[in-house]
DNA sequence: CTGTTAGCGCGTTCAA
DNA sequence: TTGAACGCGCTAACAG
């Protein structure tokens, strides 16, 4: 309320100028800003301030980075074939975490979507942009194994999520996702499930085969006969046709896995349908719940997914590379949450 | 499979060195790579991109970015006090859609979530790294109003998204808020429903506002009663309490709006426990469905929010501001489409 | 058709 | 404690 607006004048403001109105040179300005050793007397590190605010001087970023060589800058690059690439709450959940941990080290955030199609012209790849890439990849293992060659292939560090890769400009981030759904196995067997079921996507994916590894070896382990439905595009409609066919074929499993919370509340659908009760009749349980389950009725036993933390762990590690030139750790598994719900 | 492998050299290659490579100057390389009018004879433009790559040379956006005057960046704010600020899947679309029409232009999108504790230090403002920016507030209509101040005061052109702001550089890229709200009620009087309960947060927002007086308006017209609920934080917990005050206060409703999906599910789960029948007993209406209403059981009928329209809307209205110096519209409003589910 | 010159805004290096 | 040159990588303008 006491000084007059510090109003931008239209048409950036310079070091220079600061420095003009100061009565000084702009690498006297540049020391105040950057405060800088060089001490300078507290007269005219107050005039300088002062012009500073007044003409509402804001530093030219590109210029800064230019000279330093350092872009200041990490990229995002999400490699999937539907526009609306941040749809998934897993990736939108890293990407803040990301984002955040950058601001908060004075970094800015390239966000970048990428279809397969696209990847030559992804200005991510085509230009030098940024410090350091972190990728989360959908699509077939040949499409996303090109983009991580297309990443390394341009000499910046890399942290890739929910993926491995043995390269030492790598950095892989995923969660737990076999020991996750051991325990969710394991819970199942304890109430005495002695046949399961287990929905999984047509397209393999890294992170589902571990979950599926996890509920295999506690299966194996107890003497428990599972048996995998493939359910198309994870989607409503794919899924209750897998689960229908599979269930007229089998009959009716002690409980139904779901690789995910989609899967699995289209399995609570189809069943609470058919009238068959949850769980009395078959337990169900889902995977990565974000407030998805908590929306399903009764709620949804599930495995919690750390994605905000991944997204955080990601920035740390690029720049951990930033200081020393390498990853602090070149693999890292985030432990994930399990949660009980009514529906097991 | 034919030549080696274009890997970049570690450190990177200027157009310097294209050049020298080439045997021509880096103007010379520049002009090729820029398709340049002047000519360059097939035989070098030959020489020149072969070099280029094999050395995989990649151009360094700042230097280009400096000497053009020009980020060729869009930013991309999110106004929000929780950390993961793209838990909105209204957000996280309307991104999307702005990130997809910025690639496509050759714009990257430099993404940065701020909490209204943050917004000095947010390098959005404080630096020169994009050539405009895109809005998203949530919080109250003071710290909104706060940031739009600092917004307008970096000279840039600025798109608010579902806010209104009297500026000439501030265009207002919302949805029909008032509209879909409009239609809901109609459909709901058509009915025959006299009592209607509307499920409102307790914080005021422009949006909610739209959709509150679309249905006022509706109902006043129709002679029909309408009782607004304040739900609070929007949460379930809240919601269904705030509901449950309602019902005991003035018995049961001919229908329950939410003013938004998470409201409304709320309501319903709430309405299913108390054994009160939907949609037979009491209808239940929701708004901005995205996948979320396909989860509900039975489902949800709402209204499906064009969000990532609304991002490529302000994408475009910012390409037509760098090109034209204003925007092709100063308020825009997208319509949104009324889905009829089985609650109603 | 190709090379030369100059400068975008800033920060490092040295001299005053 | 402060100032003057120089260059980061790139391109607009003109010269050859």
């Amino acid at each position: 309320m006491a000084t007059a607006p510090p109003r931008a004048v239209r048409g950036k403001v310079t070091l220079k100028d600061v420095a003009l109105a100061a009565g000084v040179t702009s690498m006297t300005v540049s020391n105040v800003l950057n405060g800088r050793q060089g001490q300078v007397s507290a007269d005219t590190h107050a005039r300088v301030t002062a012009a500073v605010e007044q003409l509402g001087y804001r530093p030219h970023a590109m210029a800064r980075r230019l000279r330093e060589q350092r872009s200041m800058a990490i990229g995002m690059l999400v490699l999937d074939d539907v526009p609306e690439f941040l749809n998934d709450h897993f990736t939108s959940q890293v990407i803040a975490g990301l984002s955040n941990i950058a601001a908060d080290h004075g970094y800015s955030l390239v966000l970048q979507g990428v279809r397969s199609s696209n990847v030559e012209s992804a200005g991510l790849l085509a230009q030098i942009e940024t410090d350091g890439v972190c990728a989360i990849l959908s699509g077939t293992q040949k499409q996303r194994h090109r983009l991580v060659d297309r990443l390394t292939a341009t000499g910046l560090p890399v942290v890739m999520i929910q993926e491995r890769y043995d390269d030492p400009t790598v950095c892989c981030v995923t969660q737990d996702d076999r020991g996750g759904a051991s325990e969710v196995a394991r819970h199942l067997v304890a109430k005495g499930a002695k046949r399961l079921f287990m929905l999984l996507p047509a397209e393999e994916w890294p992170a589902m085969n571990a979950r599926e590894q996890g509920v295999r070896a506690v299966c194996r382990k107890a003497g428990v006969d599972l048996i995998r439905v493939r359910c198309g595009d994870e989607g409503i409609t794919d899924t209750r046709a897998a689960l229908a066919a599979a269930l007229d074929e089998h009959g009716l499993p002690d409980a139904i896995l779901g690789g995910n919370d989609r899967m699995a509340v289209a399995a609570m659908m189809h069943l609470i349908e058919a009238g068959i009760r949850v769980p009395d009749q078959v337990r169900v349980t889902g995977f990565n719940g974000f407030e998805l389950g908590q929306f399903g009725l009764p709620k949804l036993t599930t495995v919690r997914s750390p994605a905000y933390h991944i997204g955080q762990r990601a920035g740390a590690e690029l720049l951990s590379y930033f200081q020393s030139g390498s990853f602090a750790d070149r693999e890292i598994v985030l432990p994930v949450e399990f949660s009980p719900g009514q529906t097991s």
